[in-house]
DNA sequence: CGAGAATCCTTTCCGGGTGAAAGCAGATCT
DNA sequence: AGATCTGCTTTCACCCGGAAAGGATTCTCG
């Protein structure tokens, strides 16, 4: 693979910043002993290997009026299908994330809808294309 | 609940940030037609709000060897483990997200792992606790 | 209605973080 | 040994972020 160029003091640093990535590089240096330029070179290098992808931030859906957090394993009804699945998907504001995943025509996808009501609505499009299984999270642990 | 606080400006401002949280306030300010000190003033609002809960990191499990993603569905065996099991996710490396979710004694957990080995040592850890339904990743969508 | 308060913006200003450039030290290769 | 490469430190200029002050608009209550 393409992970051979990333060091013991790098790790550290992506831990660092994947806590917190508003930590300034001079702080970040003075927990592992060297200057914040230093610092900054090594992320610099991490985000041109993409190993940093992109800069977000944690935030709470349900402040936002997102109560309903559904984790939902989708089984496309035929091969047909896979391509107008996905459109659908990444279209949706609903879906916050989507992978393929193992096993026959499977997707895993995390839903945030405003109430149980908008995630009916939600799950009367997705019958289109097959069956799903749904979960709610009732609390994040970690 | 207590989501009464946020206007569309702020969900606009969220919405930049959470794309790209390294964007300036004065590049936010420019797209919504604010100065800069007015977009930061919102933003510390979001996060006292607690709304905005950190800043993060998009990156790459792979590029760190992290070859294996899997979704595991766990179903506990009895009442009495949920606090041990609790304590074993919350501290095991491999486990990187956790939630409660629906359904007798079920949670939900994202697990990243060098290879199938790693995986497969993690599993028999977890058999201690109940069952398992495992999808392994095969491709990020969204 | 009108005065005061509250809210939220803009302007101004300072501290300090970021990234570029230059210089240096240690490792590697021939 | 000499050349080269890599990765660190030092220095420096730019500009971001946050605080403070001032102003416009809306709200509140006598």
């Amino acid at each position: 693979m393409d992970n051979y160029s990333i060091d013991d003091i790098d790790y550290r640093i992506l831990q660092y910043i994947i806590e917190d990535s508003r930590l300034t590089q001079k702080e970040i240096g003075e927990k592992i002993h060297m200057t914040g330029q230093a610092v900054g070179a090594r992320i610099r290098r991490m985000r041109e290997l993409e190993i940093i992808e992109g800069y977000t931030v944690r935030w709470n859906p349900q402040k936002l009026g997102q109560n309903i957090h559904a984790f939902i394993t989708v089984f496309l009804s035929s091969n047909k299908v896979h391509p107008p699945f996905q459109k659908f998907a990444q279209e949706h504001v609903n879906v916050a994330e989507l992978h393929r995943v193992s096993g026959e025509g499977c997707y895993w996808m995390r839903v945030y809808a405003k109430d149980q009501e908008e995630l009916s609505t939600f799950l009367d499009l997705l019958l289109e294309f097959g069956n799903y299984r749904v979960n709610l999270g009732m609390g994040k642990l970690k």
